[in-house]
This record gives structure tokens, C-alpha cells and sequence, in this order.
DNA sequence: CTGAAAGCGCTAACAG
DNA sequence: CTGTTAGCGCTTTCAG
């Protein structure tokens, strides 16, 4: 009835060799004739053998696993990273655990239990969640594969974005067609001493603004907290002011919807009247003319991942710091001012 | 330099008790003494000791994890059901592995190398992958949990919604508004012959109509591939036909927020001229404005984990499967016809 | 209530 | 190139 296991030992004897050869035909390894070879893996597969993940682990002291620590995972940018570690998972046969951390104590104790994911884990991709120096230190300790997503630090591999250039991008393109009153949907970062997305792209605006010798003004950068729902709120603050700018730069494309509604429901044509550019290259940024400053999220992803394969299989490879590129994507939602 | 881990003998001798007796304090087994069991557990938390998982594994045939099988994970839907999941195996500390199977075949290969997770993991939630009978025979011998999410079978537990209800309960609403002419934006089923999530909402919205006497026109069915960029298409091919519907059901948020960008874009008013809803209750919605069918989706994974985990744990509970609530969730964009 | 001992299935020296 | 032999760290009878 039950599917019966193949052990080690019967495609052992079934092929007529030891349970090392066999180890060792099946891993890849060298020192093993090429006959002898294919006869294991023939058997192997009549046998539909598999080497129990466990027991190899056990006796090799690698999970073949990995986990990513993200916030939470149902929102695009985060789901896409997952996906892009996903797929180089699959690619290679590496197991993919979901691990988030949606506050300061939850990832604390993520790392702080790393003495069990020590175990249970090779490597541990940490997506946009700040790590404070002590943490830093408290990784270090284990012989875990670590590399970060969104924040660089000294310690281990990273994969992020220039964020203060994406800024940049997005408020030059306002600035050439003309706006100098813009208003930034922003949000607060959670802990400003460690890395700090939307400041970066703050800073990038204002040096724009700088390039035109004009400073951003602080009245005009509201938090939208990285959601739509946000983005609409602090649009409308912004459009129901006393001097509403004529642009916004939505420090995500969906902040930048939420913008485009209350926009809408205010009456408030785009482009004609405001101009909108986000940040992201969401799915539906294309469908709503969005304009915007791509990013390659499910690329951050797996190329994280990769480095951390690489790391982890590899030997003593120097700390790497990928700067994913950025473009601009100009479409509906920005005008020249009129 | 490096933490030193601490194994199952450090703890007992420190505490002056045999590994056996370690492994049934820790694990709140009976038969053991009070004052030896917290002694125990107290030196176990000075050494910082935890259960090497795969050894463990290895000794007692369970692995404390568990897989989700989903086509993609970056999508609304998806991540949400694995967000609700995920939520209950942190809860009790049950690992988490996600599994990709965009399509039938990488499907059938989750399912063919069960064997592997068969070690691997304890059991497996599929989230609307259509497994036809052959993979369920399948699966059934190998002594994995597995629940579905979506489709219902004879042979294990699921969660779903009744579609034939969401979508009688959103053409109910929109007859009640005295649309007569609908318009569908749905999508293929990959597999008709399992189970059909469009086809099902199709019927749901043919008994509707039926209950006023009037026919779906089939010629109003248009595929929106589960997209906004589909559902954008779908819309506009629907409203620039000779005799445009007054309104359409989408069959999800997501084809509900194409269709709105395409009706905008054509200068059809919403609702002025065409009312709109849509399934789902995306978090987008709200802000939209959008009228629909709420399912509640991170409760759906939650609720299948659940399930798999009391299937893993207990003994011998029937199948049981749970019907998820829908709700109607009136907004702006569905209106009386004029 | 507790301890001793036999594995779980595989990998990794170390010999041959 | 291949076989032998220790374990990896834990769980689980089976005795006491």
C-alpha cells in the first residue's frame, strides 16, 4: 500500500558496491569510475532513492536550506523578493523557509535564535530589516551564510539599491519638466540609525531640487507608510493644503496609486494639473500610465539568494556588494507644468 | 570565538540526568518527575540547548515543517494564503517551506518526488493546484498530511469558498440594481476537469440572472487572465463592443481594478454608466472605492494549516471541509441603472 | 520515574 | 577507485 523507502543500503547492495560508493556516485563527488557511476544512479532512479534530507544533515552538518527574514509577506515588493530566492531555490535544489519579522523584537529573536537556525539553516537572507550593530555581532558568531537585502553593512553580502540616486531620478524628471513646488508621500523609517530607505530618497530629492538651486520643502513630505491607503491620505493632506504642489514624488508605486485616487476624487487632473512618479515598477503601474523608477525586485531577490549559494558552497570569497540598477520609466502621470 | 552549541549530553550531565530523560522533560512527555523536569528545562535554558531539528528528525520520523505548493507567490492571493499560514507554524513552531508549481507539469513533479518531501516534510497545503485523481492516488501513499486550499476532494481535508455563491451573490446584487446586461471578466480554468474557480463563479452568476428570467450572454464572457492588466484588456474589448454591458463582475479585485483604469481611459463614468464589482476585498479596494465579494484569504491559509497541523498531531480525524465565509461589501462603484 | 542501549540513514575519514 | 568504520544528536524501547 505505502510507497516503500529506499534506503542507502538497498541501492547499495542492489548495485553491488558500498554505501560510501554510493554516497559518493550520487553526490558527484570524484574518485569514482565512470561505469560504476551510471550503474549507482541507474539504480538509484529504478529504486526512485532519494537520500533522506535529514539523515544526510545530520552527518554532514549542511541543511541544503535556506531562509528568508522579511517583514511580512503578502506585499509585492516583499513577495517578489521572496519569489526571485525562490526561483534560484528551485533552480538548485536548495529548500526555501519563510521567516518574518514584522518588528524590532520579532527579528530579534529570529536573530537571537539563530543558535536553532544554526541547525536548521545554511543562510539566512535578511529583506529590508535593519540590523543594529550588536545583532551584526550575534550573527557573526554562528557559522550561518548571512546576506541582506535592502541594507549594506561590513559584515556580510549585500544586494540593494542606490536609493539616494533613485530620489535623484525621480525628482530630476520633475524638475525638468518644470516643477519646483513638489510634494514627497514618504514614510518614517523604523530605525534611522541603521539604514534608512525613504531618507535616502529624500536626500536625493532635495539634491535635485539643489541642481535648480531650490530647497524641498518640509511642509510638502508627508508619510504615507509604504501603502496605498497611506499614499491616498497624504495626497489629499497634501492636495487640500494651502499651496498644493504640482507634483508628487510617491516614494513607492503604491503610495503613488493611492495618490492617483485622491487626486481623482479631488477633482485634480493628472497630468494636467499634478504630475505623479513613484518608485518600484509595480505589476499595475503600467495599466494606470504610472511614471516611475524601476527597480528589479524579484532580481534583488534572487540575486541574493545567489550569493548566498555561492557563499556557502564557495570558499572565502571576499564580502560583495550588488547596486541593483534603476531606470526611469516615463509614462502617463508626468507633464511639463503648464 | 563561535557560539559552541550544546548537544542533548551537555544537558544531561549538567544536570545530572540521563539523554533520555532530557529528551522527555524537554519535550513534556509524562513519567518524569516535576522537580526533575524543571531542573531540566532550567539548565536547558543556561546552555541555550535546543533540539538539533534534524537529528531529531532523523530519530523520530518528523520533520516539524511543512510545505505550501502554490503557482506563483508573488500575486495578491498568494501571498496572502502563505501569509495566514505562515502566521500558525510560527505560532508553533513548525517551519515553513514554500514550493513553487506554476503549472502542471512542475505540479506533478511535487507531487511524483513526494518521496523526497516525504522526508522532508510532514505535510503539504495546495493552494489551488488542481490535482487530478491519478497525483491524489498519489499522494495518498505516502504518509504526508495534506490539505487543500480551494479544491475539494474525497481524500483530504480543504478550505475553500463556495464560488457558485460568490458569484451568484455579486450578479444578485447588480440584478437588484436592475442591470440586466453583464458583463463578465473571468478567466480560463487550467484544468477543467478538477476543479474550476471562473467556471463556478460563471454559474453562480448565471442563477442569478436566471432568478429574473434573463440569460448570461456568453458573448459578454471575456478572459482576464486573473490580472489588472488582463482585466484592463477584457474591459476594454467589453466596453467598446456594439452593445457595451451596465455593468461588469470581475472575477477578482485585481480584473476589477483593470476594468475601472479601462472605463476611466474611455471616458465610460463609473457608476454613473457602468457599475463595477468585483471578489476579493484586495486591500486596494477600500481605497478604490471598489464594490465586492470579500473572501477572507489569510484566513484560508491559516485555517489550512490549521488543519494539517491538528491532522499531523491528532489520530484518525475524519476529512473535514471548511467553507470560508464571503461577504458582500457595498462601496461607490456599483449604482442603480439609470 | 529513570537509565542503558540500539538504532534513524547518511557522510567522512582512513585504509586498502 | 572502493570498502570499512565511526559517528552526527536525538528518540525510543526495554529493563530496572
Amino acid at each position: 500500500m505505502s510507497v516503500e523507502r529506499s534506503t542507502i543500503e538497498h541501492v547499495a547492495s542492489a548495485a553491488g558496491v558500498s554505501v560510501a560508493t554510493v554516497s559518493r556516485a550520487l553526490r558527484g563527488l570524484p574518485n569514482v569510475a565512470v561505469s560504476t557511476r551510471s550503474r549507482v544512479e541507474e539504480v538509484a532512479k529504478e529504486l526512485n532513492y532519494r537520500a533522506d534530507p535529514a539523515a544526510s544533515r545530520l552527518a554532514a552538518g549542511r541543511s541544503r536550506t535556506i531562509a528568508i527574514v522579511v517583514p511580512m509577506i503578502n506585499s509585492w515588493y516583499f513577495s517578489n523578493v521572496v519569489a526571485g530566492a525562490e526561483a534560484v531555490c528551485a533552480e538548485v535544489g536548495y529548500d526555501l523557509l519563510i521567516l518574518t519579522a514584522p518588528d524590532a523584537e520579532a527579528r530579534r529573536k529570529v536573530v537571537t535564535t539563530a543558535a536553532v537556525l544554526d541547525r536548521r539553516v545554511d543562510g539566512l537572507i535578511f529583506v529590508e530589516v535593519a540590523l543594529p550593530p550588536g545583532e551584526l555581532v550575534e550573527l557573526g558568531r554562528h557559522r550561518l551564510g548571512v546576506v541582506t537585502v535592502g541594507q549594506e553593512t561590513v559584515a556580510f553580502p549585500s544586494v540593494r539599491v542606490d536609493n539616494v540616486a533613485v530620489g535623484e531620478t525621480a525628482v530630476c524628471h520633475l524638475v525638468e519638466l518644470g516643477h519646483l513646488r513638489i510634494g514627497v508621500v514618504g514614510a518614517q523609517a523604523e530605525e534611522p540609525a541603521c539604514f534608512d530607505v525613504p531618507g535616502q530618497r529624500i536626500v536625493g530629492a532635495e539634491r535635485a531640487l539643489a541642481s535648480v538651486g531650490q530647497p524641498l520643502d518640509r511642509d510638502l513630505v508627508v508619510n504615507g507608510e509604504f501603502t496605498v491607503d497611506g499614499g491616498h491620505q497624504a495626497a489629499r493632506q497634501l492636495l487640500t493644503g494651502t499651496r498644493p504642489p504640482t507634483a508628487i514624488f510617491a516614494l513607492s508605486d503604491e503610495m503613488a496609486f493611492g495618490a492617483l485616487v485622491a487626486a481623482r476624487q479631488l477633482g485634480v487632473d493628472v497630468p494636467g494639473r499634478l504630475s505623479v512618479i513613484g518608485v518600484d515598477d509595480h505589476d499595475v503601474a503600467d495599466v494606470m500610465g504610472l511614471t516611475t523608477v524601476r527597480q528589479r525586485v524579484t532580481e534583488h531577490g534572487a540575486l541574493a539568494a545567489r550569493a548566498l549559494l555561492h557563499h556557502l558552497s564557495g570558499e572565502g570569497h571576499p564580502v560583495e556588494h550588488a547596486v541593483g540598477s534603476i531606470e526611469l520609466v516615463v509614462r502617463g502621470t508626468t507633464r511639463a507644468v503648464p
